[in-house]
DNA sequence: GCCGCGGGTGAGCGGGCGCTTAGCCTGCCC
DNA sequence: GGGCAGGCTAAGCGCCCGCTCACCCGCGGC
């Protein structure tokens, strides 16, 4: 949560603290091949490929091609609970947390695409016990998102009949951004953040002050 | 959009259309396959198993296992076409008729999960074609939303700026049901209709009467 | 200068894939 | 009751998958 382009939400970085060199190349060609056709539809013979080494390379660094796709959705996953808990803890009124979080998620989901792809669709290709860590992880997202909720529900910001509800609405609004968003489409990703802000900010009937970002 | 289990969402009946019956089989196991595992880690084995027949018969019925996919896609986004139709014909206000589609919309998703996850998710699996066919039913299920949107603009009962990216943010918010609903889970297809209706109405700033349904 | 060792390769194994083919069984027309 | 069309199966083709193994290369330590 400390360089600049995670926040704004760009393809390029997270993938710093994967060591050594190639095995960040072959993670980076994983995540690009796995979102752009699937993991059960990608080869490890494609990724190779893609980092520029022979077959074997993979298995080098990898134990199997599962423990690729569980490295790549771990790190996203801790990256997606850092942007929603960063938001939360800021300082400000419920309904400014609601929508840096809203906005900030919608952005890595957008600018991130590739990566958001992998993370959030292509859980169920991983084994039992890799699927049961992530899904913790998801819950913290939920519980993130739901504490702002109460949060505005308690001082009168809010209006929402049903919070375990809207919850799951606001997250999956986000997150269904990474299977329609498109980098050659007519919005940018600061662009559909701002909107979807907005619009969650109605969905919890919040009070907004005239467009100031 | 005459028999009364597919408004109601229900997972069972929308296949009678597709003859003989093997063929239906087929495709009812193909639907179920594909929804629990994904198109390409499911075999064509495993579709002709669950059906109760050998891997050779499938091929009298279908000439590849992706027109298998492509039937079901397109069958699965008429229905999806019609019900919004259905629901954006209907008498009544805009609000009327938004509350409608929406809650309608998403007790298929939820109530009808396995169909609506093939048709929503395994889209890129199919060749340029055949995508091309079913992105253009797609926007006609878009027009029909907008069209809703554009009246109660007019007639003065919505307040939305961003006509065509609330019109997007409807309509994920919907198919992303079909993501995480469990029919196992706390949730009905009808309640969650009636949430989210209910929260969509917030977000284009309609006037709700008070909980008549 | 030689050795070892971590990162890399080419070739290939066992197996499961999508799909085909040759032939069988059943019911219907005459 | 013979012929035959269509629904179905057993067997299997050719291919490519995930993954392994035997070997190679460059570089730091002595």
């Amino acid at each position: 949560m400390s360089t600049a382009e995670e926040i704004a939400g760009g393809e390029a970085a997270p993938w710093g603290e994967v060591t050594p060199d190639a095995a960040r190349r072959l993670l980076v060609a994983a995540v690009e091949a796995f979102a752009e056709r699937g993991y059960h539809a990608t080869t490890t013979r494609d990724i190779a490929g893609r980092a520029g080494m022979s077959p074997a390379a993979l298995y080098i660094h990898y134990k199997t091609k599962e423990e690729l796709l569980h490295r790549i959705s771990r790190i996203g996953h801790e990256k997606a609970v850092d942007i929603l808990r960063t938001a939360a803890r800021t300082e400000g009124t419920s309904t400014e947390r609601l929508a840096e979080a809203v906005s900030s998620f919608v952005r890595w989901h957008a600018g991130g695409r590739t990566t958001a792809r992998v993370v959030q669709y292509e859980l169920d290709s991983l084994g039992p016990e890799a699927r049961a860590e992530i899904l913790a992880l998801r819950r913290q997202c939920d519980a993130e998102v739901r504490g702002i909720l109460e949060d505005g529900v308690e001082a009168g910001e809010f209006d929402v009949p049903d919070v375990p509800g809207t919850t799951l609405a606001v997250l999956s609004l986000c997150v269904d951004v990474a299977r329609w968003f498109n980098v050659n489409g007519p919005r940018t990703p600061d662009e559909v953040g701002a909107l979807y802000a907005d619009l969650v900010l109605r969905m919890v009937g919040a009070e907004q002050k005239a467009a100031d970002a």
